[in-house]
DNA sequence: ATGACTGCCTCTGGCAGA
């Protein structure tokens, strides 16, 4: 089965785009990011015209993710990041397709830094490892995938200096994710391509994707389970060249079933 | 170089993104 995430920088400016991207590639499971609607905004009925059923967790203007799969309807487990009952922000969504968990997140950006954005995205990765964890503990195979906001390591950026200052590679972002990582999971893209300089997001501005000025934030993550069944894992990049793009390209894992 | 673009809702300019 082939697993894939897509941070659409809104669905209704992408809608066409995202169908052709589903129709070209066809993932078994397609978790989204930055759908920036409400949940009644949601085109499910476009999707199923195609095959996808679909879960959605909106929110008007900003945030927002889903989960489609293909010709099965995923069976939601958590709307929403447990930890916190005043955060009313869109950004989790879980649910079982086929046998395998899948945690769709859209980890806050947490710019400026510092301030209480840094504080809230450190707080928001903290209480997804404790989720997390249970996971593992449960030994449930599972994949967690989405918009990290996080620049792993160096050689995931084009520039460090460029970067430097940016809450997506402050030490506190990455100690977070490899405290993730720590826990049990394989980063798929890094494992396979563990050199970097492979991107999945080029910033809209100032010819970043002609220049190749882009940085991998999008992430991959597989509990031990699924990484034994690890065949194969990129970056549609072709996608993020294309009229009316999103800013970031999909990734996507396939796994043995 | 305090630059650059895009989407959203709409106080069509201000905010957010990364």
């Amino acid at each position: 089965m082939k697993i894939a995430s897509f941070n659409i920088n809104g669905i209704k400016a992408r809608l066409p785009r995202l169908l052709e991207w589903l129709e070209e590639t066809r993932p078994t499971v397609a978790c989204l990011q930055e759908i920036k609607t409400q949940d009644e905004g949601f085109p499910a009925e476009e999707f199923a015209k195609i095959g996808y059923h679909a879960i959605c967790h909106g929110q008007k203007s900003f945030n927002g993710v889903a989960i489609l799969a293909d010709g099965v309807q995923p069976v939601e487990v958590q709307r929403g990041l447990p930890g916190d009952d005043a955060d009313e922000q869109s950004r989790y969504l879980e649910a079982d397709v086929g046998g395998v968990r899948i945690c769709n997140l859209y980890l806050p950006n947490g710019n400026p830094q510092p301030g209480p954005k840094f504080d809230y995205k450190l707080a928001w990765m903290e209480r997804l490892r404790v989720r997390l964890a249970q996971h593992l503990a449960d030994e449930l195979p599972c994949v967690v995938l989405g918009d990290f906001n996080v620049i792993p390591h160096d050689s995931d950026v084009w520039a460090v200096k460029a970067m430097a200052d940016d809450a997506l590679m402050q030490p506190q972002s990455r100690d977070a994710y490899m405290r993730l990582l720590n826990q049990g999971w394989t980063d798929a893209l890094h494992t396979l391509n563990p050199r970097g300089g492979l991107w999945t997001y080029w910033d809209y501005q100032a010819g970043a994707w002609q220049r190749d000025h882009g940085f991998r934030i999008d992430h991959l993550l597989l509990s031990p389970d699924c990484a034994d069944r690890l065949v194969n894992a990129g970056v549609d990049k072709d996608h993020r060249g294309r009229e009316k793009a999103s800013d970031h390209a999909p990734v996507w894992v396939e796994l043995r079933n």
